[in-house]
DNA sequence: GTACGTTAGTTGCACGTGCATTGAATGCGC
DNA sequence: GCGCATTCAATGCACGTGCAACTAACGTAC
């Protein structure tokens, strides 16, 4: 049935997300110190070009994250040293994140770990 | 480079997933009362068509939890008296798992929900 | 100006999960 | 028989997450 057709798509993409998520989390977090959600938004920063940083709202229609988590997760990093927050000028409510140097530099060592384990995870699992 | 197309790959199969769990939590919690590991659970359980049920060692193989988190998720079943668990008389570690009519029923009853709400939200997610 | 609805972000709380440990049962070597 | 490593499942604990409530700032209407 068309049904199960689906549902197998769904068990396999469940089974994707498990491996690739866990190896990823596990790995960033023993070279690195970093859990996955922490890269994400360290990667998002350091990817966006613009010096100021981008808004917690930016980052949250990038990332796959509730509002409090997002929010958690900058105020780890925070503590950490690895980002910074600065209120907006213009609007303040909203929030500006930026990555410190402490930031880029994680972010730079923990790169090629992230594209090693999404390129060996994926390759071997499917 | 090979890098960023695994990455784009990685960042649309967590978006998939983010997508379909958040949909499937959500939708399976509101009409059913059920949280969609119970549901998986559930639905490997009623599959089965062996009478006897699962172990838990089996469950654990076919869904994508940790050890502790099926050993809850199936407690929590139990005690909203959808399962049973019966200990195993050839191997008296194991435990066997298997629905009750209570638990058929409530799986009966959120199958269509389930299978629906992967069908549309894996269409209009791609 | 004031009042009201909206938007941005944070926080209290409950809950599900993973890791590590524990307890019990098994199988193997002797 | 007696140990000893292994396996199965349950539990203590810490942690990340989502929901709902909250605070602060903005925009609009009057």
């Amino acid at each position: 049935m068309h049904d199960e057709v689906a549902v197998k798509a769904w068990r396999e993409l469940s089974r994707q997300y498990a491996a690739l998520s866990c190896a990823l989390e596990s790995a960033l977090q023993e070279q690195h110190k970093l859990g996955m959600s922490e890269f994400e938004v360290l990667d998002r920063l350091v990817g966006a070009q613009d010096c100021t940083g981008l808004r917690m709202q930016e980052l949250g229609e990038q990332i796959h994250l509730s509002q409090s988590a997002l929010s958690r997760t900058v105020a780890r990093l925070e503590k950490d040293g690895l980002v910074e927050r600065q209120l907006c000028t213009s609007d303040r409510r909203g929030v500006f994140v930026h990555p410190t140097d402490a930031g880029r530099e994680r972010h730079a060592a923990a790169r090629p770990t992230h594209r090693a384990v999404i390129n060996t995870t994926l390759a071997s699992s499917q």
